[in-house]
DNA sequence: TCTGAAAATGAGAATCGTTCTTATTAGTGT
DNA sequence: ACACTAATAAGAACGATTCTCATTTTCAGA
């Protein structure tokens, strides 16, 4: 999906939930779509320096987290990054340092994935736990905490 | 293993890193001995009630994780849960409720285990990453939170 | 058994990521 | 242009967690 493509979804998307699109919301997902993982309201804020202020970008990620554009993950020192829900980025999962709390992404293997989704399925039919999802984490080291 | 034998592996652990098992956190680990899943600081101090206070509480976590003994999981909302290591609990994973928060234990079946193990290798054999194990949650809503 | 060093405790202050409040500004449809 | 709704932004407030520090406990050696 080409990222003007990824663009008008998410316009859509919010534009139908009478969410505005606005300018620091744009950069907050330009940001998202040129990273490598998901970001935290710090990291996030680093790059977009003045244009967005902290309460801003807060309320930005949590309105469009509500709005299912942006996903949280919730790492180390109650740190909560972002990235672009699945239905946009695709699903992938995982690479997290347990040094820094980096957190790269990471695709599998179509035949784990099917595995994995069916280990969803059976744990939902089970009854106790309505599993809707799944997601995987490789912990270890990242490059820079080697 | 056994409860007790459990307690005398902590012991040992704790002893040789020149750590006390006190009480309070004798009444950690029987807490978490007995639990389901991960509970968090709130969590265990409402069970051990007006024998730990919270900041001591904190201290116990904090100390008992770094010396291996308690492995942390990063929930919503900046709430840190703790578990016996892996090495005393043995291996496994996490239905993990979107709603509420709550995390309970599940075993993977050994196959998944294997697939998931062989992963973990591929990707640290890349040496872009110095993957040293995984963490699968499957997500959804628990019975409470239907 | 004393005794001193090392570790733990506990109360409260402090930190820090995050959320809330509120007044003001901007966007959208008519 | 008008009315209505949503967004912005500065700062206060919040809450989980961490820190400080004076006191108490534990343990090893004399
Ligand atoms: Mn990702
Ligand atoms: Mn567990
Ligand atoms: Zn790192
Ligand atoms: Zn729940």
């Amino acid at each position: 999906m080409t990222s003007s493509n990824v663009e008008a979804q998410i316009r859509g998307r919010l534009t139908e939930a009478g969410i505005r699109y606005t300018d620091g919301r744009r950069q907050v997902v330009a940001a998202l779509m040129n990273a490598q993982g998901p970001l935290s309201a710090a990291e996030l804020h680093s790059q977009i320096a003045d244009s967005v202020p902290l309460s801003s970008l807060y309320r930005s990620l949590a309105v469009m987290a509500d709005a299912d554009v942006l996903a949280p993950h919730h790492g180390t020192k109650g740190i909560t990054r972002y990235e672009l829900a699945e239905w946009l980025a695709g699903h992938h999962h995982h690479l997290v340092c347990v040094d820094c709390g980096a957190v790269d992404d990471i695709e599998l293997p179509p035949r784990l994935e099917s595995t994995l989704h069916d280990l969803v399925e059976a744990v939902a039919e089970s009854g106790e736990f309505a599993a809707a999802g799944h997601a995987l984490e490789v912990v270890g080291r990242c490059k820079a905490c080697a």
